[in-house]
RNA sequence: GGUGCGGUAGUUCAGUUGGUUAGAAUAUCGGCCUGUCACGCCGAGGGUCGCGGGUUCGAGUCCCGUCCGCACCGCCA
């Protein structure tokens, strides 16, 4: 037996006993005549104590241990003169009898502490080394308190977990997706699943009611802070549902994560906005609820005065900063570059600064008189020391450009604090999305999402009109998951596939399998897919998945440290009847 | 495909207007030290300034190109 305890449960109340560890040195603090080590695991820090009083040969070898060496100690468990209580174990320490090396290290490139020295792409090339330290084992063990929670709760409620394929195919419409030739199959390719979608519709044509299923997604997409190639999804799918089921379903799922991962209970419903008000309100589809601030439509008010930039916009909207009107000729010049850099967009930025003692003060007074400015504060509900800020342009755009204001307010005024959770479920999607490139309307959330009923009609006359039975759920102004009431009825079905653009041949060659099951009594039936990583990401304060994935790739789709992506041999690409053009 | 920021010691960074031998912290190594826990004190070693080219008497610093990293836009049903 390598250990009789771990590194983090000893205390004072086994003092007296006797006891090994394992783990790796992680300080060795040397006093001369007595030497300290660090013993880290999984668990925690345990001290370890030689005295060259006590064993001189000992101590010594004790002094030789560098960083990272892999050791055995045993001991008797002992109080400690001077306690260390900013750790569990700092009460007691081993006054060690007998010490094996069980592994010398090299020295490591980065210090495997929490506040380590190294960077990112360093931590990377070495992720095991990496993952070494406590802040990132808590991550990935959060990871999987979540994941065991979420198992907890499904199989509570009859849910049961059924694997799907990997290797499946293609399909034309969203992501790009990862390709896997076929030896067998020359010329041939299988596709890695951007999502189980159709085989969990499937599987409720199958009869399996309540489906679930915590599986890796791929997706061939640039990356982003958020946004990994492969990534986990918790996928989910009920039969004999509507949209109201589903949304109780899985609003008490994320509530069972908020008791049992976080400790908060969220004893009212969650907030509902739909698309449309989310847009109008916030200029996005997924809000952060953690502060209002909530946009001002003043299109009507501010046209037809003069001033150019109004007079030619389509929207005008302002949002209300409370507190603000102080804020510097400088600070407003910031926030106008903020909103002008490019992947914003905004042409400028125009002001009214209500001073506490009720002057209205704005960047546009040569064209507006004192009577159309207080109309503004009066439209836009500002009061003394409030800062408004004004955005006009496309609608679209600037609706945009307004939120990512909105949210850098929001910033810096502290609102955005991350132990505040506020979720929403934002819910009455549009079905479809016009693409001016292809000048076709594409499926918002996927093609077989049901249109509302009593938006049916659309479907012939005016497709863009039609809602969906969609929804999404948004925390903190993350979406963490989404899903849909899917079409279980042919006719609905085709229709769909008619307002895409779709023939009857390319419909059937691309989803003639479910196109088929569907003709032999498929059930009523919806469901939803939480992002496990970025939940996880989200319950831990973060904006980047990255570390809460044991190995991640880089911004470019890599993996540094088994420097994959790769070429393959002439034999292997021979084999598989591909050839790479130069 | 595009925008911005960055690349200097093992590591994290500083480096002024282009000017002497490129610095600090930390890590490492050696010495001292019996209650440390960010131990302390003394000392030492450690540099292809990402790479290539250009301007200049002189380039870490300026210019061009290129590679790499991060964030973002496009993209992500």
């Amino acid at each position: 037996m390598y250990r009789t305890h771990t590194c983090g449960e000893l205390n004072i109340a086994s003092a007296g006993s006797e006891v090994t560890l394992c783990g790796w040195v992680q300080k060795s603090r040397d006093l001369g005549g007595m030497t300290f080590i660090d013993l880290r695991d999984r668990y925690g820090i345990t001290q370890l104590v030689f005295n060259i009083d006590t064993d001189k040969k000992l101590c010594e070898e004790a002094r030789k241990l560098g960083r990272e060496y892999v050791i055995q100690a045993s001991g008797k468990v002992v109080e400690r003169s001077s306690k260390n209580l900013k750790i569990p174990t700092g009460e007691i320490e081993i006054a060690v009898s007998s010490l094996t090396v069980l592994n010398p290290s090299e020295l490591p490139p980065f210090t495997i502490e929490d506040e380590t020295d190294g960077g990112d792409e360093l931590r990377m090339k070495y992720r095991y080394l990496d993952l070494r330290r406590p802040v990132l084992k808590q991550n990935i063990y959060l990871r999987h308190v979540i994941a065991r929670e979420v198992r907890k709760y499904m199989d509570s409620l009859g849910f049961i977990e059924i694997e799907t394929p990997v290797l499946i195919n293609s399909t034309p419409e969203g992501a790009r997706d990862f390709v896997v030739p076929s030896r067998l199959n020359p010329g041939k390719f299988y596709a890695l699943p951007q999502s189980p979608q159709t085989f969990k519709q499937l599987l409720m044509a199958a009869g399996f009611d309540k489906y679930f299923q915590i599986v890796k997604c791929f997706r061939d997409e640039d990356l982003r802070a958020d946004r990994q190639p492969e990534f986990t999804q918790i996928d989910c799918e009920m039969s004999f549902v509507e949209q109201e089921d589903i949304l109780t379903t899985f609003e008490g799922m994320a509530k069972h994560l908020f008791r049992e991962v976080k400790g908060i209970n969220f004893t009212e419903q969650f907030r509902r906005l739909s698309y449309e008000e989310a847009l109008n309100s916030y200029g996005t589809d997924k809000p952060d609820l953690r502060f209002d601030m909530k946009f001002t439509d003043i299109t009507c008010i501010v046209k037809g005065k003069g001033f150019p930039v109004f007079d030619s916009a389509e929207y005008a909207g302002g949002i209300t900063v409370s507190g603000c009107s102080e804020y510097t000729r400088r600070q407003l010049d910031e926030l106008t570059e903020f909103v002008k850099r490019p992947q914003i967009g905004a042409k400028g930025l125009v002001y009214v600064r209500y001073g506490a003692d009720g002057s209205l003060k704005s960047s546009a007074d040569k064209f507006f008189s004192p009577c159309d400015i207080e109309l503004w504060a009066k439209e836009t509900k500002s009061s003394p020391g409030d800062l408004i800020l004004i955005l006009a342009g496309a609608k679209k755009k600037t609706l945009a450009a307004l939120s990512e204001l909105r949210l850098e307010m929001g910033r810096r005024l502290g609102q955005r604090n991350p132990d505040n959770y506020v979720p929403l479920w934002v819910v009455d999607f549009p079905l479809l999305e016009w693409d001016d490139e292809t000048q076709r309307y594409y499926a918002m959330h996927h093609p077989f999402t049901s249109p509302k009923p009593e938006d049916m009609p659309f479907m012939d006359a005016d497709p863009g009109k039609a809602r969906a039975n969609a929804y999404d759920l948004v925390i903190n102004g993350i979406e963490i998951g989404g899903g849909s009431i899917r079409i279980h009825d042919s006719s609905v079905q085709k229709q769909m596939f008619r307002t895409l653009g779709f023939s009857e041949e390319e419909a059937a060659s691309q989803f003639g399998f479910i196109i088929d099951a569907f003709r032999y009594g498929a059930p009523p039936h919806g469901g939803i897919a939480f992002g496990l990583d970025r939940l996880t990401a989200v319950f831990a304060g973060q904006d980047s998945i990255r570390d809460f994935i044991a190995f991640p790739k880089n911004n470019a789709g890599k993996d540094v440290m088994i420097d994959s992506p790769s070429v393959i041999s002439p034999k292997q690409l021979d084999e598989l009847m591909i050839s790479v053009r130069k």
